[in-house]
DNA sequence: CTGAAAGCGCTTACAG
DNA sequence: CTGAAAGCGCTTACAG
């Protein structure tokens, strides 16, 4: 662990100016230097293992070469997702990413200002929640750098990017009713945030169109965890009349679910079928398996760096749609896998 | 989103010095100036809104002020756990953490060198998993900049952080002998890993130290996923005589373990008991919820910071207990959660 | 076309 | 005690 090489230590031993080996090593084209020259110099930085300071570079071009990512929680599967994809993309375009945690960010303002406010990142990219405190930090992360909002809507007038939740509720519905489903209920998140919003949008939606009716008591919304899940399916079974399936929002508010309708002795998909929105790999091991609808959530990480590294995600115009509702991630669709929690209701079997 | 305020643009505003300014601001005790001036600096930082250029800093200091931490795979939880852990404390102590993913690392060069040797990081937390490519890479890192393993045992010659996966296997299998089991199987995770050995280690002591004999036939090793789970628990069904309780290393592979035995016909905890080490928040959901064993994982990631920050990551002297055997951390102890997936075996019910 | 020089925004040893 | 100056390691407009 010596000292690393600068610029110059490679400019004195290829016996040669340090623009010029600025200027040979970063491929500008303008360079016309004797061939040989031009080795040695890539001969010199190699052997010495020239690395460029990235502090220095950062200083000199204003530019991080680091894009910022806040989750809520990296144990949420779905937040795992996306970490994944922002990860790699970030990788792929030659930058790093600094992950940070948004409850965190919300407690400690000295934290918020080092990730934001000393120039370390180029973009921020801020997975939504509907926490109350997301607006006001993401508003003001935006004042001073790119930020995208990501699995959100627009909020304080910063641009996001989403998935197509209302067509994957849509999706899981239809599945339900194509089963011979008429009793389905709804379990959502919390109540008010646009991704319970939009997925019962997507359910109400579904059932219209086959002409079934939207109960009331058969629409809870809680929390987005899997406690919330338990609680929301124990009230739903004791409804009367009980549905004879459940969409869940979400797969977190699922696994509490069906830990519920277990205990209650509820036999599903026997006597009630199961299905939500986001996949992860430990539900396919379930009992039972649990159907779900897959949904890109490692695009959305991906396409959110693109957003940064392309200088879309400046201050928007007014009415750019990122800003007004979103820009909707439609591709690829929101795929149905159906595995064994969701069956034929029980008097057509 | 204008230009950042500089140094000299708070200097010309309180009509100082650059060198004071940057002395009043980082708190200098030498500084002598008046105590009305001292106010005025702060506050016009205060309403230029003041913060320090990172990457000037960590050029003027050769300190980034940022960590690393390379970890396999985000969606598995238990890493995720060190993600928080480790993220937290870096948090706590000022710095910013830089995620990256191993399997990238490994394939991309340009990454592996953009992390490591571009000065952006003050030091690497590898979180290892026993994958070939880890010690090169690893090695490789420890040679450019203070570099520590983290749940694993030392590895080319770098310091490892660990935990008590002896204890926690020990302590596991004793739960299971307590409950009167004396036929009691291992499944591990990849072979020759070294987190495996330990756990192995401990089901081994357990039995010994109950005179209970330690079978070929049930003991497997495949990998640290669950579709391994999966096949090393459809093998251990098939064994005869068949084992009346098993203990698997790792929750993930324990979640494809269970399935296997569902899909056998084989009750979980009525036929056979099931006990895993490391929880995760989706096993106390399953059916059964599983009986584990805790570890402090977020801590692991949080000593690493720990190490990494104090100086005591460099290159270590020989016969260093962190490089020889690895730091162990005891504290926390493990824990065990008894949920639903043991019980005493059917013979003594 | 190449080199010397300026400058990105800091911190700190040094001179006054 | 405070200010001016140097310098961290780069890139690039400018002069030769």
């Amino acid at each position: 662990m010596s000292r690393r090489p600068s610029l110059s230590d490679v400019a004195k031993r290829a016996e040669v100016s340090v623009s010029l080996v600025s200027r040979i090593l970063s491929g500008d084209a303008t360079v016309r230097a004797r061939p040989e020259t031009q080795q040695r110099v890539h001969e010199v930085a190699a052997e010495l293992g020239y690395q460029p300071h990235g502090a220095a570079r950062a200083l000199r071009l204003s530019r991080a070469g680091a894009l910022g990512l806040v989750v809520h929680e990296v144990s949420n599967p779905i937040h795992a997702e996306i970490i994944r994809g922002a990860q790699a993309a970030a990788t792929a375009a030659g930058q790093v990413l600094l992950l940070s945690d948004a409850p965190e960010l919300a407690a400690n303002a000295d934290a918020f200002a080092q990730l934001v406010g000393t120039g370390r990142i180029d973009g921020l990219m801020w997975q939504g929640s509907g926490e109350d405190y997301d607006d006001e930090l993401v508003a003001r992360a935006a004042r001073q750098l790119p930020t995208v909002l990501v699995n959100s809507r627009p909020r304080a007038g910063v641009p996001a990017l989403r998935l197509d939740d209302e067509a994957a509720a849509w999706l899981a519905v239809e599945h339900l009713i194509e089963l011979g489903h008429r009793h389905i209920a709804y379990v959502g998140g919390r109540p008010g945030a646009d991704l319970t919003e939009r997925r019962y949008a997507g359910y109400v939606g579904a059932l219209r169109d086959h002409d079934l009716s939207v109960r009331p008591e058969w629409t809870v919304e809680r929390e987005w965890d899997a406690p919330a899940g338990h609680a929301a399916m124990a009230q739903l079974l004791a409804a009367d009349p009980r549905p004879t399936a459940v969409f869940v929002a979400n797969v977190v508010v699922a696994v509490g679910a069906l830990a519920a309708a277990r205990e209650a002795g509820v036999a599903v998909p026997e006597q009630l079928s199961v299905i939500a929105v986001h996949d992860a790999w430990f539900v396919a091991h379930g009992a039972p398996p649990l159907t779900t609808v897959r949904l890109p959530l490692d695009r959305l990480g991906a396409e959110a760096v693109q957003r940064l590294l392309s200088g879309e995600a400046g201050p928007a115009p007014a009415g750019d749609p990122a800003t007004e509702r979103g820009i909707v991630l439609a591709d690829p669709p929101p795929k149905l896998l159906v595995r064994g929690s969701t069956t034929r209701p029980e008097g057509m079997r």
